[in-house]
DNA sequence: AAATTCAGCGAACGGCTGTTTACTGAATGA
DNA sequence: TCATTCAGTAAACAGCCGTTCGCTGAATTT
């Protein structure tokens, strides 16, 4: 038998988060496709060798990257998803969560947007799936909120992917805002912008039926 | 007196059209940070110490791409802007001159997406700056279209904002249904969200006196 | 207790990198 | 015509790269 736990496996496993870790790190500069394999392995202070009882080569690595990124956006998705408040209470509840999620997690959001669009393309694949997976996640949330006759699945759908875009687009802002020499004044208007945003959907949605 | 168009300058300015071009389209595979001064001298036939005589460094060059790319879409949105119709037919315009703007100049658009939030800071810096002059100029020429009584500053700063990010969205979006191994019914399948996207937007701002 | 697995090691490999140097020779200016 | 400028060259530099190899020794299995 194959056991879950044992010394081994802990100590590999071990290893792996910090490969992984060194390799979001040192991606606060760089961008993946030019990440040295030697560089992650120096930072963690294995030799090059090593990299491969983990990972076939640097996009394995970012494919792994880009499951522990947006899974932790995936948690936070979920929450706001669950509360049932109205409009405002909801947009207040987005901002506020988005906010304090780039404050914990900044360089998992500054991987995911800079190498949504990046030189490596499985990683990119990957990005593009999971953030489909999140729109549909949106789309079947604001399913029964929305009037059906005046709704049709393609609309809903282009709702879900716009405040999918519009939230991925708003943590950027908060993560240029929240950098190094940057005043909280800067970090309190993107909130502001972003909720005014989100108001400026609500109402086009509310009135998406006059067309 | 110094000649602006000496056969000598000519030369010159060849030889860096032809670094730029190299570079960009190199960086359709990879991203900038990961790009080798000499991969781009070998492209276009030139000995590595050549690259110094046109650029510091690959940085440099990157600026250089940026006003390039980004001057054409600016040519793009003054067009647009010029404008004079009606919501619907505005929404139209926009986005068939920007499908057709990434279909004539792909590569400016898949490098502005890439280095938006790439690794190498002046590249970013760039590109940041040059979205911004864009928003100023969506905000200044929608201001006389909006009731002043309801649209203060920055809310209308606010709303050439969204429209700028979304431009950028959609032109990604574009490229991507235009890939190769892509069908013609992805292309259009983005122009239709992208219009009732910006419908919505537009059912936004006409209701946004009732706040 | 003996056999096996396997994460990590150290060394070596050919190849590529950015940058500097002194140079050539054609376009330019006096 | 003669001197100067300067875009592009060839060669050399030290240094880093990804990858492969056989090996070690502790954890695991039999």
């Amino acid at each position: 038998m194959s056991h879950t736990s044992g010394v081994r496996q802990a100590q590999k496993e071990k290893t792996r988060r910090a490969l992984m870790d060194a390799a979001l790190g040192l991606l606060e500069d760089q961008s993946l496709s030019s990440l040295g394999l030697r560089e992650v392995t120096r930072a963690v202070g294995v030799a090059p060798a090593a990299f491969y009882r983990h990972f076939r080569d640097l996009s394995d690595l970012g494919v792994a990257l880009v499951e522990e990124c947006l899974s932790s956006l995936h948690h936070m998705i979920g929450a706001i998803l669950a509360g049932q408040d109205g409009d405002e209470e909801r947009i207040e509840a987005t901002v506020d969560a988005v906010a304090e999620h780039v404050r914990r997690y900044p360089a998992h959001i500054r991987f995911i947007a800079r190498e949504r669009h990046g030189g490596v393309r499985p990683v990119r694949q990957a990005i593009a799936a999971e953030l489909d997976r999140f729109a549909d996640e949106v789309a079947t949330a604001f399913c029964p909120r929305l009037p059906a006759e005046s709704w049709p699945p393609e609309d809903v759908r282009m709702l879900a992917e716009m405040y999918v875009d519009h939230m991925v687009m708003t943590a950027t802002a908060f993560l240029e805002a929240q950098a190094d020499h940057s005043e909280a004044a800067d970090e309190r208007r993107v909130a502001a912008t972003a909720r005014k945003q989100l108001l400026l959907i609500s109402l086009g949605r509310r009135h998406w039926h006059d067309v």
